[in-house]
DNA sequence: CATTGTACCGACCGGATTGCTATGCTATGA
DNA sequence: TCATAGCATAGCAATCCGGTCGGTACAATG
C-alpha cells in the first residue's frame, strides 16, 4: 500500500499516444526516401516490436504512413513531417482529447448542460490543450531535436 | 462493437474529480453558515449518496470541508469559496494533473529525458492545464452560475 | 527455389482502474 | 431510544492498459 490521498491516475496520455508520437518522430528523423523497418525503430526507441506493431497498424490504416512488405520492407511517413501535427497523432490514438465526454458533441451533452458551470472549466482545458497540440508539427520536433543535439555536443 | 479508429479513452478526468467539483460547488452555492446534509446534495446533483460519501471523505480529511454529525448534521466549506481553486480540488482527487508521469518530478524522470523532445509537448500541456485550473475559484463558478441563471430568467 | 526478413493479422491475458453498490458500524442529537 | 448522519470496508462487473504469442502473406536475396 502506498500512501496517496487520491484515487486513480488523473488525466494521463496513454502509452499508445506517447509511443505513436515517438514512432512518428523517429520516422520523421529518418525521412529520406528509405523505408524503415519496425525492428529498427523498436530498438532505437526501446519499445517492444510487437507492441509497436499494434500502434503502427492504426497509423497505417489512417494513412499516416505507407508500408512495403517483405525483406527490406518497412515504413515511411506518407507526407512531409511538417504536414503532421501532434494533435493529429494523439487524437488518432486516444480519441478526442476533451477531459470530459459531455463537451465533445451534442450527442454526449447531458441535460444539466445549461445550468452546469463546471463544463466551462472543461471547455477551457480542452481549448488550451488543442491549441497546443495542433500547433506543433513533427518538423518542429525534429528541429528541436537537432538543437538539443548541438547543445549536448558543445558541453 | 462500435467503429472507432482509436483505442481507449484519452485523457479524461474521472467522475471522482468531476463529482468532487460539483459537490464543492454545491456547498459554495449554499455557503450560508448552515451545515448541508449529503442527502440533500446527492438529490440536487443526482449522484448516489453512498458514492458521494466516499468522495467527501477525501475532501474532509484534506480539510476542505468541516462536518457535524448526528441528526441535522452535515457539511460546510471550511473556508470561503474564493479560497478554493478548481486545481486544489482536482489534484486532491486525481493526483498530479500532468499528462505523463516523467515530467512530475526527478524521481519519475526517464533516462531518455535529455534527448527526449516529446517531453516538451507534455510540459506545455501541463503548464496550460495548471494555469487554467489554478486560476478559477469556486467563487468564480458561483458567480458564473448566477449569471447564467439571470440569463435563463430573461428569456 | 528455398531461405530469410519483413509486414500484417488476430487471439489472448493478467492486472489495474472505474464507477459504482452493499453492508455494517459508530457517533450524535432530538 | 432511536432515527439520522458520518465512517469504513468489501465486493463487483465492466473496461482499459500494456502488452505477448503464434501464425500468415509477401518480397528480395543466395
Amino acid at each position: 500500500m502506498d500512501e496517496r490521498s487520491y484515487w486513480g491516475e488523473g488525466m494521463r496520455i496513454s502509452t499508445k499516444g506517447r509511443y505513436a508520437l515517438r514512432l512518428m518522430l523517429d520516422l520523421a528523423l529518418h525521412y529520406n526516401g528509405e523505408f524503415i523497418s519496425l525492428k529498427e525503430i523498436a530498438e532505437r526507441q526501446e519499445i517492444s516490436t510487437k507492441y509497436l506493431e499494434q500502434i503502427i497498424t492504426v497509423l497505417n490504416r489512417a494513412g499516416f504512413v505507407k508500408s512495403v512488405r517483405g525483406a527490406q520492407g518497412g515504413y515511411m511517413l506518407s507526407k512531409e513531417p511538417s504536414e503532421f501535427t501532434v494533435g493529429m497523432i494523439l487524437r488518432l490514438m486516444e480519441g478526442d482529447l476533451a477531459p470530459v465526454r459531455c463537451i465533445e458533441d451534442e450527442e454526449n451533452k447531458c441535460e444539466r448542460a445549461e445550468q452546469c458551470v463546471t463544463v466551462e472549466v472543461w471547455k477551457k482545458i480542452d481549448e488550451a490543450v488543442n491549441d497546443i497540440v495542433d500547433n506543433i508539427t513533427l518538423r518542429d520536433l525534429t528541429e528541436r531535436y537537432y538543437e538539443k543535439g548541438a547543445l549536448n555536443y558543445s558541453i
